[in-house]
DNA sequence: AGCACGCCGACT
DNA sequence: GTCGGCGTGCTC
């Protein structure tokens, strides 16, 4: 009888440590498998970090684990290094981390069935009820209205997310008699290569090759280094990254694709199926079992190229020769939930682990990653022609501030430039695009009289006028309120609206083109199920002359026809207080910009603005990413933020404006005497008040990996501070400010 | 996270 | 007098 031997098992709890249980006699277990043990009178799934531990606990205190799930998929050791230090990066438990790094399959058993809701009355009887609802039950209201526009079974987390509500609303309606819910089979909608792609392997020019080599190099020698891949739109960085999977392949090992979700298309994957016989696609439309599947797999080998959204970081490939990063400066490649890592830096983490060679690809590189190649740190490889006979666009900016009273067609401003080119398009039978980014008729009602805005009860912020809906909007907690006849509170009779959105730009441009289809595409007319499919296929039959919309036409799309693209305000978004503004609004214009003279006609792109000395719009109208990096840069180094430190946010949320104050308070304070590091704030967070919750962050500027380490160590346990009363978040390099 | 314990305020 | 909201502590 020998003795009793210990494993240490990561739970999926916030709980910064690991658990010790005994091994029944006659199991074995290894470090990466997935168990199951009691906690708590319940059963938990775990992961082991540790085989054979000296146990400290009171006898009756430790217990057996209860089985060891689908033995012979360990969890490779390079991904527990990876979960090691994504907890230690982003201040999450071992055990959240490791959750990210496994498959849903191997935690949960069996299909996965996903709560839905449908009407369980006629669409009539459904529109009676929320329009009887609207002033009493406004979230039933809602929630009703949604799932009946939405036409099909809609899945319960969707309805909360559009409506913003809770779970109550709906299951009211379902007691009610109104709404169903239905469990639904998640569908795994396959990612097969698009039949009929023809796939022509493009012989590298000189500047690809000459990138292509250089990473080819650090391939053969099997070494970790980084490269930038600063291509301009149409340089043909795919083809890069494809000639060196090739080299990657040719050795026999395998290699990851990291690619934003919106760009996981099947053409896209398409493009990387037609090289390589052996490429598994994990993303979030597939079903467990379908994910589980991939991931067994890969894991056997008989996947070595993996092409997915952030959590394909996690691919368990024996033995990976590259890391593909595209798109790098995308924000959607950092989580917004726990673990709140950033794919793109774990991918660099992961290539360091393994030793291989990371490309990080964009037409318009992240400051964090430019400022890295400036510093030597990674390599930049530019790409600088295009590959293709694709020609440029002519990007022209219009003043706004000179615009006199023509220039203004019913509250829009469409400068007679962009108006004049539009006409020459709509004779020629070209298709024009116009982009705003945002929602609604008009973002403000102000009264002629008083001057005080509509603003939300519950969140800090202007409601946004729906002139289809005759309702405001509040953006943030998506509460609505029919509009008022008179100013609520001098009972003036004239609100006026104020500024400019999608709906209000489409209603203008219907007027100068009254026997043209206008077309508008944003959040609001794509809410019903394939819809925005729908508009895009029309579009790119021609059957819209002029579709009008926000960011979600801004990316990936080739329309061949589409001669013109008019940003209607360059300057959405460019005074936000968050310290990217500069950069998004460059990289969201670069990005439009790519949308005009796709095909083999040359385009013409207006930007109008009130701001055309800005150096983003400049420098996004001249394709000029040198010149928007150098001035950004300087203006990062002045003020202490990325790439110059790393930023943390805690972040406070309470209803009690009182207990926010102090513990952020007490936060920033316990920071304070640490060198390198500098706690701004507490301050109101952009979004002050949400959902009648009042809102205050800190943010942390560490100067260096010690500073950013020391403060890291100060707050690992401020998450602890939430109550039921407060919430408190810590964000790593975190995406947004609001 | 999820659940038990135990503390004070406002109700049948 | 109890019910219950809410902070505190603990989980192998």
């Amino acid at each position: 009888m020998s003795a009793p031997v210990y494993l240490d098992v990561a739970l999926n709890l916030p709980l910064r440590r690991e658990f010790t249980y005994a091994l029944p006699a006659g199991l074995r277990a290894e470090v990466g498998n997935r168990v199951l043990v009691p906690f708590r009178g319940r059963r938990m799934p775990g992961v082991v970090t540790a085989v054979g531990v000296a146990c400290t606990l009171a006898p009756g205190k430790v217990r057996p684990i209860e089985r060891i799930v689908d033995a012979g998929t360990v969890l490779p050791p390079a991904l527990l290094v990876l979960a090691r230090r994504i907890a230690e990066e982003y201040g999450c438990s071992l055990g959240e981390a490791l959750d990210a790094t496994l498959p849903a399959a191997a935690k949960a058993r069996g299909e996965r069935r996903i709560p839905h809701l449908e009407l369980a009355v006629t669409f009539a009887e459904a529109e009676r009820s929320w329009l009887d609802l609207e002033e009493k039950a406004q979230e039933r209201s809602r929630v009703l209205r949604a799932v009946a526009e939405f036409g099909a079974p809609m899945p319960v987390l969707d309805v909360r997310r559009r409506t913003g509500t809770s779970d109550s609303p709906w299951q009211t309606l379902v007691k009610h008699g109104l709404l169903r819910r239905v469990l639904v089979a998640q569908r795994g909608e396959d990612l097969a290569l698009g039949t009929g792609e023809t796939v022509v392997r493009h012989e590298l020019n000189a500047e690809q090759l000459a990138a292509a080599d250089a990473v080819r190099a650090a391939v053969a020698a099997r070494r970790h280094e980084v490269f930038l891949l600063h291509g301009v739109t149409g340089s043909g960085k795919t083809e890069v990254y494809l000639h060196v999977l090739e080299a990657v392949r040719a050795q026999g090992r395998g290699a990851i694709v990291l690619v934003p979700e919106i760009s996981l298309t099947p053409q896209t994957v398409g493009r990387f199926r037609a090289r390589f016989p052996d490429v598994a696609v994990l993303h979030s439309g597939l079903t467990e079992a379908q994910r589980g599947q991939q991931w067994r797999q890969i894991l056997s080998g008989r996947a070595q190229v993996v092409v997915g959204a952030r959590s394909a970081l996690f691919a368990p490939l024996r033995d990976l020769g590259l890391i593909v990063v595209d798109e790098e400066h995308e924000g959607t490649f950092k989580q917004e939930n726990t673990p709140r890592y950033h794919a793109r830096e774990m991918a660099v983490a992961r290539g360091e682990i393994e030793s291989a060679p990371v490309i990080l690809g964009s037409a318009t590189p992240s400051l964090e990653s430019y400022g890295r190649a400036r510093r030597g740190a990674y390599r930049l490889l530019e790409l600088r022609q295009r590959a293709g006979a694709g020609q440029l666009p002519r990007i022209v900016i219009e003043d706004l501030r000179v615009a006199e009273k023509p220039d203004w067609v019913n509250g829009v401003p469409i400068s007679r430039t962009l108006r004049r080119l539009m006409e020459e398009r709509m004779r020629a039978r070209d298709q024009v695009i116009l982009f705003l980014n945002r929602r609604g008729f008009a973002p403000v009602l102000i009264c002629g009289k008083c001057g005080s805005t509509l603003r939300c009860e519950r969140c800090a912020v202007t409601m946004t006028y729906h002139l289809r809906r005759g309702r405001l909007v509040c953006h943030y907690c998506c509460a609505e309120r029919r509009r008022p006849e008179m100013c609520p509170t001098c009972s003036h009779p004239r609100l006026h609206e104020l500024g400019t959105g999608t709906e209000r730009v489409t209603e203008a441009v219907k007027g100068l083109f009254p026997d043209r289809i206008v077309v508008r595409m944003d959040a609001d007319t794509t809410a019903a199920r394939g819809s925005h499919e729908q508009i895009l296929t029309a579009f790119r039959k021609k059957q819209i002359d002029i579709l009008v919309g926000t960011q979600m036409l801004a990316k990936g799309h080739d329309f061949p026809d589409v001669t013109l693209v008019g940003v209607i305000s360059a300057d959405t978004g460019l005074f936000v207080p968050d310290y990217r503004a500069a950069e998004r609004t460059f990289q969201l214009l670069s990005q439009v910009a790519g949308r005009a003279g796709r095909g083999d006609k040359p385009g013409i792109v207006v930007f109008q603005t009130l701001n055309p000395d800005n150096y983003a719009i400049q420098a996004a109208a001249r394709l000029d990413y040198d010149a928007f990096v150098r001035t950004e840069l300087g203006f990062r180094r002045d003020t202490g933020y990325p790439p110059y430190s790393r930023l943390v946010r805690v972040l406070f949320e309470g209803l009690a404006l009182p207990t926010v104050q102090a513990q952020s308070a007490e936060v920033a304070g316990t920071l304070r005497d640490l060198p390198g590091v500098v706690p701004l704030g507490p301050a109101p967070a952009i979004q002050e008040r949400l959902k009648d919750r009042h809102r205050m962050h800190v943010l942390v500027k560490c100067a260096t990996r010690e500073a950013f380490l020391a403060a890291m160590a100060r707050l690992a346990t401020v998450e602890d501070r939430t109550t039921q009363t407060l919430r408190v978040t810590l964000d790593v390099d975190p995406g947004s400010l609001l």
